[in-house]
DNA sequence: GTGAAAGCGCTAACAG
DNA sequence: CTGTTAGCGCTTTCAC
């Protein structure tokens, strides 16, 4: 049993070395004679020493670590980026720290300050409350990308999908297969993403001449119970929609389970649209028409502007990289 | 725009105090005059002053952060249980890390190494392919939590599911139901936690009398695909098992749609159980049969031992807590 | 109640 | 090709 855990000094004493010629053996960033480093590997084998990332990170002023922060992953959509971001930080030697946010915006801030004092050497945040500059302002000139569809003045590099052009997209579908009269479940009033999901529907039906009453804009959370409150509501009007846009796939099977409780038949007596083409949209029965918000692409965007923003340092322009989306035909429309 | 990065001597020369007053005024692990603490406080505030846990961490040789290493996150398994992590680990002021391995011994040491080496304070793993002795041997005396099934010597703490509880009403439920032709699609052969479901699956239909044909039984990845190809094979049988009990959620929804190919209803043609009880498993239409495993729980259970390993140290002796699973009938059956 | 000095473990000048 | 020295930013003895 190793008493003490075993410092850089133990191999050097061992080897009859110094330190720096230990460091240097290891990292190669000096020439070490070919005999030197031989017996240098051979003490740190023997002696199980392994260098501190702690210690190297004070030294160095970098940490080979990126902070992910996101709102929410208990919807599937973003274990799906998460997984991506992971994937693609792993391949470059980054180590992923990993937040929750809730959206709150006292847990967005502490979050923050705290990967702030971690010396992360980069941020992807998906911000709820916190606004652009707040989260500048907080971060200081650490790279970070900003998962969100923020318009105006940039104070980060961003990553966002395209979503008008999905729904619009979907609406046109919906137009084709004659529904004229469309309704939409979206997320909480006001919110990112929500209400560009909101703003675009609006357009398309505009646009194509169909028909949205008032009273068929729904605002709920981004969950399975909010679109099965809401669905409930829309599905009992006494003048209901024939079609149904939903901001999320999570709120269209909520809705699914509205129509199933009232008796419902998917697409006859409704029709159904989601967002996000998460892997449940093709398991429901029947299976969900959808607009594919590329999760995977999301996350290698966010990874290659973080790392491209490390390369370049502060002062190089903040980029903005956005992603299609495309809508996906299936038999609930 | 501040220019270098503030740090303690800046505080205390803005002060007019020594660095040993700001940190004390900070942490509050000595008395400060009210007046000097005053001061103090309004010049980190002024000059935005946030003290370095890397620091810190190097110096007090512990970094309030905890490694979680999983298998895989694209199954929404996983997911709520880094939920359950992440969130019972925040509440106590720990960070983070996450690393997924893919089962890949390379990467489970890879990765262990890594953490090791960063300094965390505890490790909660899901070891796939290295073994309890083999990742202790690598992580030394740190504070280890195995999410593993694993039978014999302790050599860390270790939190499990009662899988055979679960398997064993699943079965005993599809007797009752009046099934006696009983097949299992599991996960790859000789790897846990298949193993010791199946193992479960047939002492449970073995006790119950019921008929397990050798053809009866699939090995597969835990993968909606596997699912599918093992229930295309299984399904197409000339003798055919009438109920088919799945290793986890994911491999059952692969098997639907196999039914689905098919032309065969669930549960008329063929019944169906689950493993896990996935939000998926309430989406299915007929809604799934499955054995609940307490995602929550299972992450509630390692932050709890960790922590309290954290406490403790590494003498006291290794629990294992057991959690239990339930059957959670539906129309799958 | 406060400060000076040492040191956590490492690497990069600088010097030979 | 190798070693000595200093210092990353912090906390904690030890001394007053």
């Amino acid at each position: 049993m190793p008493s003490r855990k075993v410092v850089i000094g133990d191999v050097a004493a061992a080897a009859g070395v110094s330190p720096t010629t230990v460091s240097h053996a290891l990292s190669g960033r000096r020439a070490v004679s070919d005999e030197t480093r031989r017996r240098v590997l051979q003490v740190v084998d023997e002696l199980g020493y392994r260098s501190s990332i702690i210690a190297q990170s004070l030294r160095n002023q970098q940490t080979n670590s990126v902070a992910f922060l996101v709102v929410d992953i208990s919807n599937p959509y973003y274990p799906t980026v998460a997984q991506s971001v992971h994937d693609g930080l792993a391949d470059e030697g980054y180590v992923s720290l990993i937040g929750i946010t809730y959206g709150e915006p006292a847990t967005e801030e502490a979050m923050l300050q705290n990967i702030v004092r971690r010396n992360v050497d980069g941020v992807i945040f998906q911000p709820m409350s916190l606004s652009p500059q707040d989260v500048r302002r907080i971060v200081g000139t650490l790279p970070l990308v900003l998962i969100t569809d923020h318009e105006g003045e940039l104070h980060a590099d961003q990553v966002q999908t395209n979503d008008a052009q999905g729904i619009a997209e979907a609406v046109r579908h919906l137009g084709d297969r004659g529904f004229t009269d469309v309704g939409f479940i979206g997320g909480p009033d006001g919110r990112s993403p929500g209400t560009v999901r909101l703003a675009s529907f609006r357009a398309a039906a505009h646009a194509l001449g169909l028909t949205v009453a008032d009273d068929w804009i729904e605002h709920v959370p981004f969950t399975r119970d909010g679109g099965r409150e809401a669905g409930l509501r829309l599905l009992a009007l006494p003048s209901r929609p024939r079609a149904i846009v939903c901001a999320n796939d999570v709120i269209a099977v909520g809705l699914f389970d509205a129509a199933h409780m009232l008796g419902l038949d998917i697409p006859d007596d409704v029709a159904v649209v989601g967002f996000d083409d998460i892997e449940v949209a093709s398991m429901l029965k029947p299976r969900l028409t959808t607009v594919c918000n590329p999760a995977r692409d999301v996350g290698a965007a966010c990874v290659e502007a973080v790392l491209s923003r490390i390369d370049s340092g502060p002062d190089a322009p903040y980029t903005v990289s956005s992603l299609p989306t495309v809508l996906v035909p299936r038999e609930s429309t």
